[in-house]
DNA sequence: TTGTATGCGTTATCAT
DNA sequence: ATGATAACGCATACAA
């Protein structure tokens, strides 16, 4: 593992080592026949520059840091892939780390970051309670960082957003226009920033149209819980009109349940869901959920971050809301009780 | 962004930078007590060692690459966290690359991450043919590497495989056992290592059982060219009593086409897909399919390459083969044509 | 037990 | 236009 550096070069042409490092860095002079020479010698030996040394002396990286608390769940490797492409395109390498939904590993993983000198970091959060006063002092010594999807209200900073509470709104009033009245909204136990906006999103839209009282179940929004809740409903025989789940797994598990013990979806009972994962298409009968622009929120996090690297003076932190869409699909369409 | 050195701690303290370093690498006689102040004010100045100046003289990183194609698919997360769980247990970190599904890219990941001083590297290839050399020359130059799942057959290397023969046997058996004769495998395109292996299995289960002909499509296994195989079957009035797709997602695409005209499945037309993805369990009915141990495939390469971290002088490459899972849902359950 | 000095592979600041 | 040399932050052989 003998790696070929500037002082091989520099030996093998009988030149300085300066003068082949000049030769990588255009803003020297050099006199053009000798600067081609090295850079052909070079490409011989196989000569590749070592990132270390030049980091520990320019005190950067080009390496970007983006640390997520999964990626199991179809929603963050999109994300991350629209970063991706905006970063590589800038010349810029994207080191990727997961959290495991433990601040603990977070932490860990942005001082890792940190350690490595990235340029800067994307991050969405695990929590947002433990390492804020981290964050806070990595943002007051200059470290360019964008947070997306989970973020800290509190905290100054630039943050790529999604309008929760529109789009909560508009999926529970598309099931009010449905002719439904009774409709729950399970929401996550642990508390995001979304989550309000989207309890609320729902408590207005039923509000809007004189619909109270309002019911909310709180759960960790797993399959099983899904199905837990749906078993429920059914042994108190005490049947909504619609379930409104934060997310699609629960509403997933849940229609599964009332599918077993008979109802027919969307007549006897309707479903949405929320930040579509790929089961709302697959699923019998297809589930209507709110869709992300994932990708796009990882070109934005992306391309606010080289903003904040190149004007690292005005240290401005900019908001994005990010619009999505609702996908209506046969879970919630035509119902009509009357 | 100044960061505390040893230096800084050397000069507030009073002694040599060499002592501060002492204290922390315990190999080096050093009072207890001027460690325990170094340690001390270490903590209070918020110390933390440069890891570019380390890995500079230390010629390591204590740094994992993993490299897979994509991460979109279910598959690779997995693989991903059984990995990321044995090595940060043995104190390294993982950083984490997506190749597109592009050799090119493949290729520049690779190389940062070897010029960021990788003590190993865990690999899923997205091709079997462009980069060939290159990891020859990385493994001749002692670079410990595992590669899984995606391999190439004449590279003499440490492999983590899965037993794709013997579960495509399985798989087509069980299909014929069910009275089920007339039976299509669907293959990729894209050649890999394994590709062969299935067809083998599958042919070789028809053959034991007197089957043929034996008839193979090739696609490149998305939902759409699964629900355009089905078309075509339809139009051709053609049906066959079963489907073994070579992944979930075509299996998906055509028992979509086929439900949508009116098909009974399985009773109609069964189905099997392989190296189960998550929407095996939800879509309608249920879909049969193999499923790969990912965690532990991901658990076993980062033990194989710890193993050959820590003894480099002896470099036998092993290849650990996993067994899987046939998981028998109702696509394929109880069909008896007689 | 501690300090001095050297080097890891670069870039950058001097000279020449 | 080029060369010598000092950094960058750390580990380590050697001297004290």
């Amino acid at each position: 593992m003998k790696h070929i550096t500037i002082k091989d070069i520099a030996k093998k042409l009988n030149v300085s080592i300066s003068t082949v490092s000049r030769a990588f860095n255009d803003k020297y002079d050099i006199r053009q026949d000798t600067k081609e020479l090295i850079l052909k010698t070079a490409k011989e030996l196989g000569y590749r520059p070592n990132p270390m040394a030049k980091k520990l002396i320019q005190q950067r990286s080009f390496n970007i840091g983006i640390v997520v608390p999964e990626f199991e769940k179809s929603y963050f490797p999109q994300v991350i892939l629209g970063a991706q492409n905006v970063l590589l395109e800038h010349n810029y390498q994207v080191l990727l780390m997961q959290s495991n939904e433990s601040s603990e590993t977070e932490r860990k993983n942005v001082e890792t970051l940190v350690d490595n000198m990235v340029d800067g970091l994307i991050i969405s959060l695990c929590s947002e309670e433990e390492n804020i006063a981290y964050y806070k002092q990595l943002i007051a010594k200059g470290l360019p960082i964008v947070f997306f999807n989970r973020v800290i209200d509190e905290l100054e900073a630039t943050k790529v957003l999604f309008d929760d509470y529109k789009w909560a709104f508009f999926t529970t009033e598309h099931l009010i226009q449905q002719g439904l009245k009774n409709i729950i909204h399970i929401a996550p136990k642990k508390k995001y920033s979304y989550t309000n906006n989207r309890i609320s999103g729902y408590k207005d839209a039923m509000t809007k149209h004189k619909l109270v009282p309002q019911k909310i179940i709180y759960s960790h929004l797993t399959v099983e819980d899904g199905e837990e809740i749906a078993t429920r409903f059914i042994e108190t025989k005490n049947i909504p009109d619609a379930i409104f789940s934060s997310n699609d797994y629960c509403a997933i598990g849940a229609m599964r349940v009332f599918k077993q013990h008979g109802f027919k979806i969307p007549k006897d009972i309707a479903f949405a869901g929320f930040s579509e994962t790929q089961l709302s298409e697959f699923v019998d009968p297809q589930l209507t959920s709110v869709s992300q622009p994932t990708k796009l929120i990882g070109k934005t996090a992306a391309e606010l971050l080289l903003k904040q690297i190149d004007n690292k003076e005005s240290s401005i932190y900019q908001t994005v809301v990010l619009n999505g869409n609702l996908n209506i699909r046969e879970s919630s369409m035509k119902v009509l009780k009357l």
